[in-house]
DNA sequence: CGTCAGGTTGACGCGGGTCAAAATGAGTGG
DNA sequence: CCACTCATTTTGACCCGCGTCAACCTGACG
């Protein structure tokens, strides 16, 4: 399942033999870990980061009420946290959605990476920066996009993203999330979320139900959230 | 005027003088360009990064409709691209929004640095990570927080990160900002955050005009926002 | 002293929040 | 195989924060 991981580099950078098996000997073990459960907590200290293998795991904030803030999904193949290394605590949490398959990555190994191989520290490095792209395409999202034109924009994503590892189709893709979990993403309430869901499927766009995306109308879906990919990188450059 | 970036890289982390100079030498030539100036524009093809020496700028995406959200604002000693130098496009615009003083930063030298010197290479990421830092605390406005909290919060994060190069005291600081700017950062219409702006001054926490910001209780203006500056990682850790 | 970008204010509307209740449905144990 | 449970989804009624629209004000600058 780390092909994932590689599959994900590989849709940005070239990656010889040789810098594969440096990328694989990253991972010190794998291990599942339930859904719901909090893989990296706000401001402790990290010794490592986690490599999603299978499964969903996000990345949220949270204020005082209890009111929360997903800033980013991660499917499999992402490094759910790989800013970690260099930011030592995290300023948020990092919790899985689903039941999880994870790899373990040493901060060590990450040290002697960033020592040994620069070019490779260089491709990592962009991939904290696609993060931080993900961020401000969210920013955008929910700070100017109609409730309709944030869900159509966050399926339109993991449409995008899950197709780069195999785990979806033009037909659609599972998503075990729920319509609180949507809300948390988005900047809404659940209530509003389950009348958004409902207008995309009533529009012939859309259907999300527990489990299972199903797309009507991608090029419609697109065209509701001015859509564009370009946020996510996906023309291979030189590095 | 270059120490300014000194002093935001050893808020965080220690240089050595032979560090410090590696530093100084990135800089090519220093340009001044006028407020309102895209200094790097959506998709186009970058071989530099520009380092902000004096005056203020920000990162911004917009709809068609013309729509616009400033995802991050910069302040005198930031890089304002140094992301690019891995995504070699950028998925936004970078625009001056005063007067700005500017250092131009060849990506090879950059290049050279990350095959040089891991150390070095190790606090940039660090940098653009905080970038992303910033980015998801600004989700957690848009998304949880209310129009007075939003406001509140930015206030609150200028006065940290103006502090650290020297351009702000307890009293305040000056920020040539229009309401439409700070309308653009904080999702909100310019009408709104006039009013905002009249509430917060109305409750004796911040008086915001055009070109100073007066903090007249610094306390209640973070109680509102519920602002921690954790995210900010003022607290220098070993890289 | 004219011009024009930006700031200010008021009236009104709407998207999305709140509250509450009922329906659904995936386990779980008997 | 059924009864029970509990999270989640769904729906309706009502409300409010912020947007819209429009008019007027202010002040910097030529």
């Amino acid at each position: 399942v780390i092909e994932r991981h590689i599959a994900r580099l590989v849709a940005r950078h070239t990656l010889s033999p040789a810098e594969r098996e440096t990328v694989r000997a990253l991972i010190r073990e794998t291990r599942t870990v339930d859904a719901r459960t909090v893989v990296a907590a706000e401001g402790q200290l990290l010794s490592h980061s986690t490599l999603l293998l299978d499964g969903l795991m996000c990345r949220y904030k949270d204020l005082s009420d209890g009111q929360r803030q997903i800033t980013e999904m991660h499917v499999p193949g992402d490094f759910a946290d790989l800013h970690g290394f260099t930011l030592k605590r995290l300023d948020h949490h990092v919790m899985a959605l689903t039941p999880c398959v994870i790899g373990i990555v040493p901060h060590d190994r990450v040290r002697a990476l960033t020592d040994a191989h620069p070019r490779l520290t260089r491709i990592y490095w962009f991939s904290t920066n696609l993060d931080a792209a993900i961020h401000r395409e969210w920013e955008l999202s929910l700070g100017r996009r109609s409730a309709d034109q944030r869900l159509a924009a966050l399926l339109c994503e993991l449409h995008v993203r899950l197709s780069l590892v195999g785990l979806a189709d033009e037909s659609g893709y599972d998503l075990a999330l729920t319509q609180i979990d949507l809300s948390e993403c988005l900047g809404l309430t659940s209530v509003h979320v389950n009348r958004v869901v409902r207008r995309l499927r009533e529009a012939e766009l859309a259907t999300v139900r527990r489990g299972r995306v199903t797309l009507h109308d991608l090029p419609g879906l697109r065209a509701l959230a001015e859509f564009t990919d370009d946020y996510l990188y996906l023309r291979p450059e030189d590095l």
